[in-house]
Parts: structure tokens; sequence; C-alpha cells
DNA sequence: CGCAGGATTGATGTGGTTCAAGGGCGGTGG
DNA sequence: CCACCGCCCTTGAACCACATCAATCCTGCG
């Protein structure tokens, strides 16, 4: 391994990235040092403004999301943003964003050019891979937000949103097959589903009645995953790393 | 210029191209090229299967969607294709994709392998700018995409939908700042849309009682856009960069 | 103890869905 | 040249998922 000494405040960068690719020593380095400088920020705190076409960060503990506010007060959240994950743009040139990235617990995070930059260098294959897979994965549930958004009930929004989380949780080595934390407050989870605050309660309260899962002191059990899988339309397998799953032939 | 001579069916991509970067002659030549080897296909015709993470292609002429079928029926459009836009998987390596891509009019399109490869390569710099510019305005419409079906009414939506295609098809050199081609059935855009097919008629009647836009003979009229951008809550200036040239200009 | 933010619950309103039945029109065949 | 057919658009009526408004409850915390 190299000189530097991992910290667990690296290490959901490290699963998340090693997850898709194997890392050589001098790549794992670089990573590691994402945590020498580190920013703490305080919810609400705007990590990445509309309009800004620069600042890329990487998530390192916390939570965050990328939201669009309408002039009326409504707010869709694009998508939460979870450790490990990239904020800022990914590609250049970049169209100045429509959309602010905003804190939504305490959150430490790092500057990501350089990790950025590497990538496109040629000896950083195996970070190159990692990094286009993780952008890849962030836009397959980007997807997955429109369907669920445009056709799927607020209780199928539910569950799959719960299915995401547990993926993308465990991916980043925060939670596991069963669990995974859950610190976000229900008015943010209604405004990543397009609900009200009110139905989103009412919502989550029918999941749980049904034994789906659990929520307990800030904590997501899942209960019946395969149902939920069922019930979500849900097509990525969680074991192994990128098996497709069957999608009906639309065609009927 | 190169020793291939311009045809007006390569036109969409070198509008679509061209609108982000300045190309040199052999990175022109490369797109002339594309038209070499097309294929033409039927409405219907899945242009892109679900769990495909290869073939990539470009779109020359008509339209096409990306879309993913619930089984119980329901379909969600994640996004509608025009000419100029690239069908399939942008990096690799590629999550398969739970949407197909599919022909929504007669297409023509032809394969973008070495389009995309060479825009990896160190000797054109022009392409992969604008290739990168061109999946920077996707990933930007993906989101406007999921603001408004989570937060914005079916009326705003529609608008929102035809400022979209308004500018989205003047960048491919299809339509102007007042018009544009629309050969969608109504049942398509509701499905982009996320709503019933008799709302989408409903909102589509309302919108041209309001005399925001006329639609006739296949062919959409903007006739109040910055009404409309008001109310879709537009934040994209279709001046700058993005203006359409006709391509006789670029014929030179 | 009292406060504040979040969770919960009830009552009522509405944007949008669903079902069902025409109407227009281009294409095709007799 | 007309009759018919299929696709799409249009319209009406009933229904429902979800929004909105307005309390009230809970819980952690200073």
């Amino acid at each position: 391994m190299g000189a530097i000494q991992w910290s667990n405040r690296s290490s959901p960068i490290l699963h998340a990235l090693s997850a898709f690719a194997s890392l050589a020593p001098h790549e794992l380095d670089l990573i590691a040092e994402q945590v020498l400088f580190t920013r703490f920020d305080a919810p609400l705190t705007e990590l990445h403004a509309a309009g800004d076409s620069a600042n890329q960060r990487i998530l390192l503990s916390g939570w965050a999301c990328r939201q669009r506010m309408l002039p009326d007060g409504r707010r869709q959240i694009i998508n939460l943003i979870v450790p490990g994950d990239i904020i800022g743009p990914r590609q250049r040139p970049a169209i100045p964003a429509a959309s602010a990235t905003v804190a939504l617990t305490d959150v430490e995070t790092s500057d990501a050019s350089n990790l950025l930059a590497a990538a496109e260098q040629q000896d950083y294959p195996g970070l190159r891979k990692a990094l286009h897979a993780a952008a890849a994965l962030e836009e397959f549930f980007s997807r997955e937000q429109i369907v669920r958004l445009g056709r799927q009930t607020a209780h199928e929004r539910m569950v799959h949103l719960m299915l995401e989380l547990r993926l993308r949780l465990a991916a980043a080595g925060l939670g596991s097959a069963d669990s995974f934390p859950m610190p976000l407050t229900q008015e943010v989870i209604a405004d990543v589903l397009g609900v009200s605050a009110v139905h989103a309660n009412r919502t989550l309260q029918q999941v749980r009645r049904e034994g789906l899962l659990e929520l307990r002191r800030g904590r997501v059990r899942i209960l019946q995953p395969e149902l939920m899988e069922s019930i979500a339309n849900w097509t990525l397998t969680t074991t192994g790393t990128n098996t497709p799953q069957p999608v009906s032939d639309w065609q009927g």
C-alpha cells in the first residue's frame, strides 16, 4: 500500500470506487489524499451554486442533494448525494446548472479536481474506469427517477427510493443489505418523490404497516426486499456488480 | 474542405456539434462519413435494446425515444431523441440499460462508434469538446425532465417541453426560433410528460386556446416565447452559443 | 419547563385518470 | 370514385390519488 494511512473518512470513496474496478497502489494513494484538505459545512449550506460550472468536490460524510427551486416555493430534489458521490459538473465544457447542490446534514467534502483530472491521464486506468462506472450508475438512477416521477404511484416511488438508497449506501460501505442510516426528514423525502410532505408521511406509514420495512431511530431496516423489488419494478440486482436484469418486451 | 461532399443528411450532426465547438476539416470529414453506412428503420423498431451495453449509433433523421415499459403497460419516455443525438451508452463500462430506444417515426441512423472513439483521441479536440457539450446538454434536459415530472403541472410541462424541442431542433437545424416540425402523436407526448393521453389532449388545447402556440399540419409555431418561458420557469437563454445557423452558411 | 422542528392526523378540495363514445381524415381496395 | 377501415384526435361524465389547510402530538434540547 501507499505511504498514507487509510482513515475511515476516505472509506466511502474507497468503497464506492473499488466496487467498479481494481485500483493500483498509486491510485489508492490519490484517494487517500482526499481527506487531507476537507471542509465541513452545516445543513442548508450551498455546496455548489446554480450557475456555477466549475468547483468539483467529493462528499466524504453526511448527505446532500441537488435541487431546483421554483419561484413559488416548490422544490424538486433531482438526486440525493451520499458519501462517495461527486458534487459539481462531471464534464467540460459544462452548461451552467439550473440546480444547486445543498447540504442536508452536516457534511464533509474535499476538492475533487485532482481526482477527476487524474482519471483523464493514461496512468490511472483503474480510477478512470471506476469514475466512469460511478457516473454511469448515477445516470442509471437519474433515469429511474424519471420513471418514478412520471409513471409510478406514491407507494411505488417510496419503495423504489428505499431500494435505491439501500444499494447506494451499501456500495459506499454505509449500510448492508438489511439496513442503512436514514437522516432525511419526511419533507426531504417528499421533495425527492415529487409528493407533498403530508402524503409522504401517509405513504411511509402504509409501507411500514405492510411490513415492507422498519424505520426507527434514524435507521431503515429492509424486511421484505424481494416483495419490495417486485412492487417497485426494480431492475438491478444487488448481488454481484452490474448484473443485468431481464426486462420485459414492451411490445408484448 | 475535405474530399467528401456534404449531404443534407449529415447536416443535423453538423449543426448539433458545430454549435458547441469549431471543427477542423478532418473532423468535419469524419462527420460527413457518417452518412456512408446508414440504416433505415420503421416506427416501433427497437434501435437499442434494454440490457444492451454497446451498440452506439447516431440519429440522422426522424424521431426516436428512450423509454421504459412497466409490466402493467404503463410507459414512461425518458427522453426524446432528435437528429444529431447519440443512441446508446455514452461511457464505458456502461450499466446495462433498463430502458430501450425505439423509433417513433421512420428513422435513419448510422454507427457512431468511430465518431465516439475518435473523440477520445488527442487529434480530435473539437469533436471531443463538441460531443462533451452535447452530452452536457442532454444531462441538463434530463434534470429538467425530473423537475417537470416532479413539480410542474400538466400545463407547465407541456409549455416546457415545447420550449425544449424548439431549442433542440433549432440546434439540429430542423427548426427556427418560430417553429419546428412535430410528428409526435399526443399519446407519445403524454408518455413524455407523465400524464394520460386524454389529459395531454386537453392541456394542448388549452395552450393553443391561450395563444401560446399553434399546431397545424405537423408543425408547431411558437407565438409567445417570452410568456411561455415565464410559465414554464425556463432557465436557458436561446441566444448565444446555441443559436442555429443555416446549413448554407456552413457549406461556405 | 418550555420551545422548536418534525411527525401525525382529519377534513375538504382538485388536478388528473379512467371509461366510453364519437369525429375527422388519409389510405386502400373494390 | 366511393366505401370502408384504422389511427388519431376530441369530448363528456364519473371517479380517485394526492394536495391543501389546519390542528395536534411527539421528542430532543437548552
